[in-house]
DNA sequence: AATGAATGAGCATTCATTCAT
DNA sequence: TATGAATGAATGCTCATTCAT
């Protein structure tokens, strides 16, 4: 049997939903969001998002799983491609932004919709995104030992302040009017972090 | 009649319900939160909400609009009391995470609640929340005047980067189990940001 | 105050859409009655039903409870009112076929809707019917002491019998598209019983 | 081919899913009961049930149609295999309750979930159930003309009477959490008819 | 005959808002 | 001002049934 296999189908009529899905939550939120304009969206029955998944929570719970575990794989890749701490936050920002930029609609889902419930913020804390903090943690950590950075810094904090940098990044661009580049933001945020401010 | 006539009284039920509401929202959130939660946790009857509030809707604005004011003038004050721009940045940061670090349902609400409506984000960020990053930014344009801080970064950017950063110190306060303070963490992050990290 | 104060409009409310349900309930049958039917039978809004019941089976319990509870009593009244064990039996058997004879939709309910679940019988069962089957039971073991009743018949099984007896009768006069009286059944019943059906 | 052809094989996957529908309403109940659980319960596929029926209803019909054709057939034959009405009558009863009392699961249908719905109760009258009662008031016909059971008494309503007498044990039966058996009600509920409660 | 993925009509329940008192 | 009973629009989810394979 060639890749259109039933369970290719399966798989890729998931997709289907959580693409629809995605585009939905970001134009109308997710709690006016019907499970009946998802289902239009992605050309199915209404009982078919049933049948890939449990509810309209576990909906949006997808679409934020499967994009911090790429997001994760896809950091740690652009980690083993430098040496240099510099390079290696210029390249997680970098994609960082690039991914969010790509794709605004899920853009907007992770930088808006994801982050209206205390009770999701907990699990979307506790599940990938300490995973990626953690990443950038070490990032810090390892440029601490080669000297590159300075000893004196908590990396936690700082991972979580540069992080904070580029999320915020990320909000404004989605809220703005103006069309510009998001990715570009990146060396801004990054020739800030390395050097401060202060002349 | 001394000061305390019929209107004194209207203000002091508003303010209360705006409490009520903020603890409410902040921990059941503002989409599971019935009006007539708010109405218990005031000890009103539901429809006198309405007598102060137009909407549910308006009373997460209020919430907003009241502490954003609040916030803003405190800001322009702290300036005021500073010469010194990296000064008047350690007072504002330190003030900024002393208010929510001080009042945890006000946190949560202007962390998780006010952020879940790309609706809400909007006018949020038209609201008095850009008024709040254009002081930061003026901030920091002062400080490139006067040479402290380099002249070829974009203020605005820094403005957000700085908002940013100081956000996601919040929010992870919010979010963590641990009890530490929040305020601290102002001069952590003005340090990062005035000499970077680079040693 | 009036008998019309709030309390007794609640109760006047709360007794109409019970009234309401046992027509709906008996004309369509419990679970292919919408809350929404019962609601425009009582000309009330759907939300209105509610503020009385918790749940639409709340509704079905509450018709049971309810006539139950009166029925019990009445029997016991019933019974005060008789010394012969054989009149007890005909004023209680009599009474039971009134009662439902009076009210068809009620005698629907009872006789039809309430049976379709093991879940609601075993309730059912355990509430007041046991009650009911009771005090039948206690008028045959006075029956026996007196010396009227054969001594050596079980009366919790005699009782059922004559339970058994009335209810299909009920039932028989409910499914039978002729119209007859259903009460005089009782003296039939009752005869059979206490001679027989030998020559 | 022998006689094991394939409309054999279809009788006995059609009496297979009889038979797990039988399991799956005893223990759900008919409303709670979904097609998918008897497909499971008979290792078919959701769709093959309805090779076999052309709806739950009709599965629910079928169970009773079937079962109240052997009834009725056994019934026939025990009556041929007595002279006297009084033997005859013990024979139905002990019959009617040996089979309730051997499948507890069929038991369950026949007093319980068959019985939920006013449509269902007249078709189910209007069929075999009418048939059963006829047979029991040739039994007691038979008997008044041969002089053993009173004349005056109308033979219809002494047969629901002895039906619904018999009809309250199985159900009492069922929902009795002691385990007893059944069967042996038959004479207890006889010996009543026959002599009364009257000593 | 058999499968099981897809369908989509159907419904109990909630809750923001109103308004007569 | 204050009340709280009443309203009714709104929606996530279920499941009997179909049909392409």
């Amino acid at each position: 049997m060639g890749p259109k296999t039933a369970r290719n189908g399966s798989k890729a009529k998931r997709e289907l939903i959580l693409r629809a899905a995605t585009k939905v939550f970001a134009r109308n939120g997710y709690f006016n969001s019907k499970v009946a304009d998802i289902a239009r969206a992605a050309d199915v029955a209404d009982g078919t998002v049933y049948l890939y998944f449990k509810s309209k929570e576990e909906i949006l719970h997808s679409i934020f799983d499967q994009n911090m575990a790429d997001a994760i794989r896809s950091g740690r890749e652009l980690i083993k491609s430098a040496r240099d701490p510099r390079e290696q936050l210029r390249r997680v920002a970098q994609h960082h932004l690039e991914r969010l930029g790509a794709d605004r609609d899920l853009a907007v889902v992770f930088q808006v919709e994801l982050r209206g419930s205390t009770k999701f913020m907990e699990e979307f804390s506790a599940a990938g995104f300490a995973e990626y903090l953690d990443l950038l943690c070490k990032i810090f950590q390892d440029g601490q030992q080669s000297g590159v950075f300075r000893k004196e810094l908590n990396p936690k904090i700082v991972a979580k302040m540069f992080f904070g940098a580029l999320d915020e990044m990320a909000t404004n661009w989605i809220l703005s009017k103006r069309h510009y580049k998001l990715e570009p933001m990146a060396d801004l945020v990054l020739d800030v972090f390395l050097n401060g401010v202060s002349s």
